[in-house]
DNA sequence: TCTTTTGCACTGACCAGTCGGTGCAAAAGA
DNA sequence: TCTTTTGCACCGACTGGTCAGTGCAAAAGA
């Protein structure tokens, strides 16, 4: 018999979920390697510290166990987003300068999650996965572009939506780059960069 | 005995250079569905309507012939910024905006590719196609941005390589995010969009 | 007791790369 | 002129290895 593998169900602090979380961890790590298809079962058993059979115990397919890494990593992300758009910024544009913090926050510390994102999230295979980051993390940055527009700090008729992914694309990017490249640069220093880049400061 | 792959040697007009273009753009369009690892020689070889022993005749390996089309790709889209930068603009700042337009352009064009790039070339086997993606495209966006900061259109000590990063970045995702969701609105609205990001008027 | 994990042998599909061979055009004899 | 040779580009059946997923009995929690 047992054939649980109800999929990723309740995420809290039992025996199960801890197994979860260091799978999630080590496919995450071995993905933003190597990809989806080069990555084996076998290898996120052993980078985990647990057997081959646990893994399909758990998850049931390879499949199924990268949907909830997706599902898992966008869910905190969007979290973190939307926590930093509850944030004390007074302005739409300054909440803006605060999302893209967080998110480069969040890259900073989840890295691999970052290159697994960029890398496998345009593959057809998991558009579920894309659906729920539009609507939960696009989302946040499409409603406080909506809300400078309304402000008046946005021309009307912007088109919000485009703008929204630029800036996600922009920051993830620039993440992923800093964290191959230049780890020792500062977030906060990044960061500024960005906000120049994104506010008045190009062109005179 | 019949072993040249003498790897992509001169891209011309003969017989072998049209197979290796018909194998470059059935890679490209299957590797950006699929992902590299999960994209079988025989597929590629099929779509391309060639044999599969003639993949391997003529780059010795799937590796090689994946290199191959990094290199072309990249080559490229040098070649379309560089032109780009070289027009009529007048100021630093409208360069960069040309500059974007033409990196619009052809990733509207060649769209296969530019998924291909964002999803493969963080993987620490292409490491070359990297260095060479920042030595002959992101120079470019580095030296106009140099090139505002000598102006004075932007303050001088602006980080020139996290922005042409970012700048690059940004418009990719858009690209492929159009593509993907937005066939019809036209290049020259999303590049609209972008400009207002990058210039002055976003921030009251 | 019931759930979860382990360890390990096994299977079957799939796939990169190989190799003997074909077709053909242009050069080299004769 | 006719025929033989050479070299290039391509073909596709075949092979050896790899890997997702299975089955199961025994141990470890809780």
């Amino acid at each position: 018999m047992s054939r649980p593998a109800d999929g990723p169900a309740k995420e809290q602090g039992g025996r199960r979920a801890e197994t979860r979380q260091r799978l999630y961890r080590a496919a995450a790590d071995l993905i933003a390697e190597q990809g989806f298809a080069a990555t084996t079962v076998d290898a996120i058993a052993e980078r985990a510290g647990v057997a081959k059979g646990t893994v399909f115990y758990n998850f049931g397919s390879k499949e199924a166990l990268f949907a909830g890494l997706l599902d898992h990593g966008i869910e905190r992300l969007a979290g973190a987003l939307a926590e930093a758009a509850r944030g004390p910024a007074t302005s739409p544009v300054a909440v803006l300068d605060a999302l893209m913090l967080a998110q480069l926050r969040f890259f900073d510390e989840y890295g691999p999650f970052a290159r697994v994102l960029l890398a496998e999230l345009w593959r057809a295979a998991w558009q579920d996965a894309v659906l729920r980051l539009r609507t939960s993390v696009l989302a946040v940055y499409e409603r406080v572009l909506a809300d400078a527009v309304e402000a008046g700090e946005l021309r009307p008729g912007f088109d919000t939506g485009t703008a929204a992914t630029a800036v996600f694309g922009m920051v993830l990017t620039v993440a992923i780059e800093r964290r191959a490249l230049r780890p020792d640069q500062p977030v906060e220093d990044v960061h500024a960069t960005l906000v120049e880049l994104v506010h008045r400061r190009i062109s005179p």
